[in-house]
DNA sequence: ATGAAAGCGCTAACAG
DNA sequence: CTGTTAGCGCTTTCAT
């Protein structure tokens, strides 16, 4: 791997004049030398090396994703969204998976610190307690979560409650009779809203609503795959609103 | 963010004996002295930047992943399960998707050698042709490449004929009469084998093999919607395998 | 057992 | 328009 170092040996000028030219920087660069140092570069296949550009500039161009589980579509869909932005912008997106675990979720915004990422994206699991919120709150404004979570940083929210209702209607309009509901443990705010858009739209349907028709698993597929065959099978449903 | 200098100032020691102790260094550190330091780490929520470490020890802790597309849960579920190894052994995990994409591909690796990646994964698309592959190449040993790819490099290769074979084993099994297959372009290899591991169940469960029943999409899970849709509908069929 | 100093590859004043 | 120099934060000889 050469570098500029190389790149101004062979092209017979200063390091610095070689920046100017990967950055094409405001200081102008005489056409003709600027032409020398992209042959050089060209022959040489240099890259500028990011790790002492970042170290410098205190800028990586990185951002780390933190979330449950890449391997559930929900997230994956998520995670795609976001990078073709990053990829658009020139930045690079560190992966992390968390399972919810708050120990991981711990270790992960360490370790995004020691990368210097510029910026943290955060989405499933619980940040509003210990030390995750302390070390999140000293990253100020480098961070942003997706959904409800409890605490003050810029956020992507969702309409649970509405996205439930329509979703709920929906069935209602398909002519389902016995609609059930699984959703996650009781701390998760989502459930909760999501539980209340299932109840307004039965209401409004004029349905009653059976709380046996609700289930409380742990936001993982395997565990709505399970309840709800149990559900369908125990209380005969027709169809079932879940959020994993 | 502290950095290693304030700790040593905090510690009153040098920034060598910090140095040490983060990295539990064979040269022993005094115990007290290593008590110091590890109370000015604490104090301090003192983490090593790995910018400055990777720029020095030319190792930074990073793979890359370059695949189509993080949201076809076919790569979902191998990112996974290089993330669970690489955060096991300290690994950061860049992902990039191409959509098999050549120019994009290209893109892909040299932003990697910027980050000075020590790794790079590849599954999906086509490297063996032009600056991909001379780019690769001198990346050496820090390549690997997940299923079959006419390029010389480690690879984690897949039974395709074999995985075909049972599939349509099991639908033939299940009194399946009409079985359809889709595949990828003309070039991929994974079509080519999964399709003789088609022909070679049919023939064995002494079936015709009727080119009729085959198509071949774009590898992109809406291709394979759409052409399953189409190949059911025109050739009644009951059972289709396809690889998307 | 500890520290001083060199240097990884790069950008940004500051000169000329 | 171009070059010299001083670091960014860290590990590693080489002394002490």
């Amino acid at each position: 791997m050469s570098t500029i170092v190389d790149v101004a040996h062979k092209a017979k000028v200063s390091i610095t004049t070689v920046s100017r030219v990967t950055n094409s920087s405001p200081h102008k660069v005489n056409p003709t030398t600027r032409a020398k140092v992209i042959k050089a570069i060209k022959e040489l296949d240099y890259r500028p090396n990011a790790l002492a550009k970042g170290l410098l500039m205190k800028r990586t161009m990185t951002v780390g994703i933190i979330i449950p589980d890449i391997s559930n579509p929900y997230y994956a869909e998520i995670v795609r969204g976001i990078q073709d932005k990053a990829d658009e912008h020139g930045y690079a997106v560190i992966l992390l998976n968390t399972e919810r675990n708050p120990d991981r979720i711990l270790k992960h915004i360490y370790f995004l610190r020691e990368k210097a990422a510029d910026g943290i994206i955060f989405s499933g699991g619980v940040i509003h307690e210990g030390k995750i919120i302390s070390s999140l709150k000293e990253l100020r404004d480098r961070v942003i979560v997706i959904g409800q979570h409890r605490v003050d940083f810029p956020a992507v929210v969702i309409d649970n409650a509405g996205g439930a209702t329509e979703a709920v209607r929906y069935l209602v309009e398909l002519n389902h009779q016995r609609i059930g509901f699984i959703g996650g443990p009781d701390h998760s705010l989502s459930t909760k809203e999501r539980l209340s858009g299932y109840r307004s739209a039965l209401t409004q349907k004029g349905y009653p609503y059976d709380r046996g028709f609700v289930r409380k698993g742990d936001l993982t597929p395997v565990s709505g795959y399970l309840l709800a065959k149990d559900l369908i099978r125990k209380e005969r449903l027709t169809a079932v609103f879940l959020r994993e």
